[in-house]
Parts: C-alpha cells; sequence; structure tokens
RNA sequence: CGGGGAUUGGCGCAAUUGGCUAGCGCGCAUGCAUGGGGUGCAUGAGGUUGCAGGUUCGAAUCCUGUAUUCCCGACCA
C-alpha cells in the first residue's frame, strides 16, 4: 500500500475527547474514528489489525471443532422474554414493522440455543459447538477507554453443546487450551492470565482471560508462580491461589479480554432442549459458552503494547510487516531504487506500506512510521544507498542496521 | 443511573469585569527555498462560537432548558 493513496490520516495530536492512551494513539494514527460515544469507525489500518486478530480466533476455533456460523445481530425479543433476560438494562430495545419488538444482541444465547435446537435430537448429533465473529450491542451505562468498552464492539462467541456435564468439562478445558494459544499468538501470551471469576447472574462457574497492563480497569489477585489470578468479585471467599495454595497473592490492574462459562443447563432448560439418548429418554442438553472480544484485545494490545512514540504491534497482528520509508524522492534515481524495493517485497508477498510522499520530510515520516507501529522500518535514501542499502530497524529496537541491496529480501523474511 | 468538567473552522487552543470585523497553532491550497527526527518564509481558503429560548443598546461571555462528550462512582452477560 502506498502511504499517499492510505485512506485515513495520522495526527499530531489527538481529539479532546480520546483519553485513554488506546483511544489516542488509534485516533492518531488513522486506525480508528469515533462515530459516536462507545462506537468506532475502523479505517483501512484498523480493520487490517481486526482482521488479524479475529483470523487467529477463527484459526484456533476451527481447531478445536467449532463450526463457524453467523447469527444476526437483530432479532425478536422473544428469546429474550423466554430466558427473562429481557430485562437486562444493557439490552437495545426497537420496534419494527408492525410494531414487533426487536432487540440488538449484547450476547446469542438467546438465539442459538433455539437454532440449535431445530437441528439437534439425538446423542448422536452431540457434542457440537459453533461460533460466530460478529457486532455486539450492549447499551452500557458508560462506554469508556477507547475500545475496552464499547456499545457496538466485535466479539467471538463460541457455543458448546454435549450430552452430559464431564463432557462438557472435557471440552471446556480444550477451549481454554485454545485461548492461552490465542494469546500467545496475538503477542499476549506472557501477561495474559487465567482468572478465576464468578459465573455472575447466570452461570455458576466462569474464568476470565486477564490481560496485565497500567491501565487496566479491573484488579485482579495475581498468584505469580503459577500466573493464575483471582478476581476481585471472588477474593472475599477464594483467598489464595486455587492452584498452589500460595497466600500471598499481588493486586495488580488488568484488562479482561476473554471470558468462558459452563452455562450448564440454564438455557437448554429455558428453551427446554433436550435430546434422545441411547436408550430412548430425553435428557437435557448441557451447553458452555466461550467469549473473546477482539476489538477490545485490539485496545489492550496498545494499552499494553506503546512507547512514548507510538504504537509497537506485535508481528502477528501488525496492520503490515514492513513500513518502507522512502527519503530524497525528488532524486529520480533514488525514487526508482525505492519503486524497485516495494516491488520486490510486494513480489515476495511482504505486506509492506510505502510512504512514498515526496513532498514531506524525513522527520515527519519517521514519526508517522512510529506512530503508526509496524514491526519493521526499512529506510532508503541517498544515504542509505552510499551506505549500501537500506536501513533496517525494529519498532522495538535502537539501532538499526545497512541491508544490501542484493540480499535485503531474505534477511526480512528471516526476520 | 448519581456526581463533576467540557463544547469556539477538520484537530488542538485563545478571546480582561458583556463592547470594534471572534484570534493563534496544526492541518489544507499555491509558490519559493529546504532535504535523516513532525523544516523555513510568503500568500490564501475555511467559523452565523453545540442547539433552543431569555436578559441587554450590545452576548462566545450572563440566565434557563436541552443535546453531545469526557472523567469519578454504581453497573458489567
Amino acid at each position: 500500500m502506498r502511504y499517499s493513496q492510505l485512506f485515513g490520516k495520522t495526527s499530531k495530536t489527538a481529539p479532546t475527547d480520546a483519553d485513554s492512551v488506546n483511544a489516542k494513539l488509534l485516533t492518531q494514527g488513522g486506525f480508528i474514528q469515533k462515530e459516536i460515544s462507545g462506537v468506532y469507525n475502523y479505517l483501512p489500518l484498523g480493520l487490517r489489525v481486526l482482521n488479524k486478530i479475529q483470523n487467529i480466533v477463527r484459526e484456533e476455533m476451527n481447531k478445536i471443532e467449532g463450526q463457524e456460523i453467523l447469527m444476526p445481530a437483530m432479532t425478536s425479543e422473544e428469546g429474550w422474554v423466554t430466558t427473562g433476560r429481557n430485562a437486562m438494562d444493557v439490552l437495545f430495545h426497537l420496534k419494527g414493522q408492525g410494531d414487533t419488538n426487536l432487540v440488538l444482541n449484547p450476547t446469542h444465547e438467546e438465539v442459538v440455543t433455539p437454532l440449535v435446537q431445530k437441528y439437534v435430537f439425538s446423542y448422536r448429533d452431540l457434542p457440537m459447538a459453533v461460533y460466530q465473529i460478529q457486532n455486539k450491542f450492549r447499551n452500557e451505562a458508560r462506554a469508556k477507554s477507547g475500545l475496552l468498552r464499547g456499545r457496538e464492539f466485535n466479539m467471538k462467541d463460541l457455543y458448546s453443546f454435549h450430552t452430559d456435564e464431564a463432557d462438557l468439562d472435557r471440552y471446556y478445558e480444550i477451549v481454554k487450551k485454545a485461548y492461552f494459544e490465542i494469546y500467545k499468538r496475538i503477542g499476549l501470551g506472557d501477561i495474559t492470565v487465567l482468572t478465576f471469576a464468578s459465573g455472575g447472574a447466570f452461570s455458576p462457574f466462569s474464568h476470565e482471560f486477564q490481560t496485565l497492563n497500567e491501565n487496566g480497569e479491573d484488579t485482579i489477585h495475581l498468584c505469580k508462580k503459577c500466573k493464575v489470578a483471582i478476581n476481585k468479585e471472588i477474593i472475599d471467599t477464594q483467598k489464595t491461589c486455587p492452584e498452589c495454595g500460595n497466600d500471598k497473592l499481588e493486586a495488580v490492574k488488568a484488562t479482561e479480554v476473554g471470558n468462558i462459562f459452563k452455562l450448564r443447563t440454564k438455557f437448554s432448560e429455558a428453551f427446554k432442549f433436550y435430546y434422545s439418548d441411547q436408550n430412548g429418554q430425553d435428557k437435557i442438553v448441557e451447553m458452555g459458552c466461550f467469549g473473546f472480544g477482539p476489538s477490545r484485545t485490539m485496545g489492550t494490545i496498545v494499552e499494553a503494547c506503546h512507547d512514548d512514540k507510538g504504537i509497537i504491534w506485535p508481528k502477528s497482528v501488525a496492520p503490515y510487516q514492513v513500513h518502507l520509508v522512502g527519503l530524497d524522492l525528488f532524486e529520480e534515481n533514488i525514487k526508482t531504487q525505492a519503486e524497485k524495493i516495494y516491488q520486490d517485497l510486494l513480489d515476495k508477498n511482504i505486506e509492506v506500506l510505502f510512504d512514498d510522499r515526496s513532498d514531506v520530510t524525513a522527520g515527519a515520516k519517521f514519526a508517522d512510521a512510529d506512530l503508526i507501529g509496524n514491526p519493521i522500518r526499512l529506510v532508503i535514501s541517498k544515504r542509505s544507498l552510499e551506505n549500501g542499502g537500506v536501513e533496517f530497524k525494529n519498532r522495538n529496537k535502537e539501532k538499526s542496521e545497512i541491508l544490501p541491496l542484493d540480499s535485503f529480501l531474505n534477511k526480512i523474511i528471516a526476520k
């Protein structure tokens, strides 16, 4: 992509109303633009990051036999009346044709349970799991902190269905592992911990995945040895590490980036979702629910990975792998060399953002590169050519090195 | 939902106690110079000061209402 053609601009100043680090940097970098409180437009750079996170999640869900579907964001209120959750205060209500009562779904148990019920009748159909990646709507009393708590936000929600509790327990552990793999792959593995939580109002058990960062809105109590924590809801009843019994837990700030539940029979009972067992007897279906927020995770990555100059994207979710800065482009021979490098990178399928602006000074281009935060910066200029090639620098390192023109591609692929 | 702040060109801000044609920086356009950490100079475009009422000879400024937005708290499947 040529920077000169990119939709979205960087800015020296952040809007007054963007106060959290992620809102500031993502807005200044041209990744997102606020539409209304808690609701954001994703510009090309931002959408690329979101897509990458979603695709990693998608791959891991597919590996554990999750089948991707897409349910409507807008449905009848009916299912919510059935479960009694239509009174939930974050639920958006709206009217359809003929004065029908509709809702914008904040989660999809009320939709997925009746849906799966239409196809699953027998123990032969179980276990099974479906998931979707879709925008949710919650009328939060107070949207805040950029992408960390929105009123419309992106979510992956996986729902699993089982013949009995033992099978639910089995699958729950599989999903837990998949989640750790996701956090590892998106670059948050070292700072994301399993956190024991209450099940909230609708489920007796749950675990959260909390990413440690100073600006996190949650306080969790961490066992440093096990890298496991308990959240503030249950700290009064559970004062020690659930895994090693350690009673010296440390209170730390974190952001919740995933939440997994054993729903058990809460929803299958509400919708009378039974299956026939081997003996032809009706049995209640056991359910699990596994949430992951790609948009919130995107904000969390920024909170955890930045410096005073801008964002430092982990390689796996960066909008582009290489930020190619062309300097002295008003000189024809340098422009030609820069264009060739750009083309070489494209030919090798290396994602590259090429700052091809000829009327912008070096400092401005470096500042933009640091703000946007792609992992590798390449500089081609009169100076770099005199030094024998292109200058290579990692976003998170101070030192740069010169790579010869005839071999720089191999080195970049190797890095 | 309770408490507090904010709202002035696209963005960030200013405008003595109410007083001339509402200024400045960034950005944008044009030109000249510059050319490795947001470069300099010049010229120019762009605003009925969130909205609706009210007070006044006169309102960005005071009053009432309302909208939006941010922060603290409560809430958070």
